[in-house]
DNA sequence: AATAGGAATGTTATAGCATAACATGAAATC
DNA sequence: GATTTCATGTTATGCTATAACATTCCTATT
């Protein structure tokens, strides 16, 4: 699997990630209506986050609605079922770009260059997380990991 | 060192965290005006996160400001001088309760019951974090990591 | 002590992010 | 085909954050 700061055939990725949404709808009977399917869709043009307003503003542009609650309702049935996540500190929202069995968020990275963001498998990273919490009796229910830096690309131009 | 979730003397928690505030000043020479003074006591006063509206509604009880730059700029200079941290989750702040010789923030527990925010040594979190960024190119300048869930004061009552 | 430069604060205005509340419409269930 | 449920449309508002410029307060230098 190629990291979405490499350059790579991008059309696969959105594809695959819109036949793992369309399947996830069948099997847990999920109505992925235009308008969430659309917004999923424009999440995955690119590895970058957009905010619900940039969402909002494409939506309105094809005459899918014009006020925010159209776009924060479609990215909130997204986030709670896996198929997009919120990055905390941009305020916006990402396709999901893998599967996270457990329903754990992964990692991400945020390349503060180029804005692409990309996934990372973050299941120790959360066990060491909950196992340092839990001996202070602290019992975690959702992490957010989330590192700002630079890629290699990005870094290499520099 | 007590947690932040257990009963303390928390007088001493926060003379503590001022006494070392004054000192850094003095060390660094920084400039620890009445405003910026009296938001980090108010962030001290418990262990929660203020958003910085919450954080001017005191000092305009005070006659310390009335417009949100205000509290935003002493937020800020506190943020940047490690005194105080930026919980991402939450759009909000808290004061430092220990010292982060790198400058690097430490990881937050937030019980979504009581409100309270501890922080948690996260330098090795952050090395696995940056390792595992490293074999994907990507060099990590900054990492929030924030854990949301129950303590055990909580925990307890439910 | 005067003064010039820089840092902090005051002030106005606006931009950006998010949701409550209620009306309307579509679709599954019975 | 009536009922219930879910999704969308719409209005209004609240919360979070910063740009831009004026003023005041320190501090250092003369
Ligand atoms: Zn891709
Ligand atoms: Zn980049
Ligand atoms: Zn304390
Ligand atoms: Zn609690």
């Amino acid at each position: 699997m190629k990291s979405a700061f490499e350059s790579h055939n991008h059309s696969a990725c959105a594809d695959a990630a819109m036949t793992r949404a369309t399947n996830l709808a069948a099997a847990r009977g999920l109505r992925l209506t235009p308008v969430r399917r659309r917004v999923l869709e424009i999440l995955l043009e690119r590895h970058r986050a957009l905010g619900a307003y940039e969402v909002l503003e494409r939506l309105a542009a094809e005459g899918l609605g014009k006020q925010p609650p159209v776009a924060y309702r479609a990215l909130e049935f997204l986030v709670e079922n896996g198929l997009a996540h919120r990055i905390q500190r941009l305020n916006a929202f990402t396709a999901c770009q893998s599967v996270h069995e457990d329903g754990q968020a992964p990692a991400f990275l945020i390349c503060r260059e180029c804005q692409t963001v990309d996934e990372l498998d973050a299941a120790d990273l959360r066990d060491a997380l909950s196992t340092r919490a839990g001996q202070a009796g602290f019992t975690v229910e959702r992490a957010t990991i989330e590192a700002l830096g630079l890629c290699a690309t990005c870094a290499g131009r520099a």
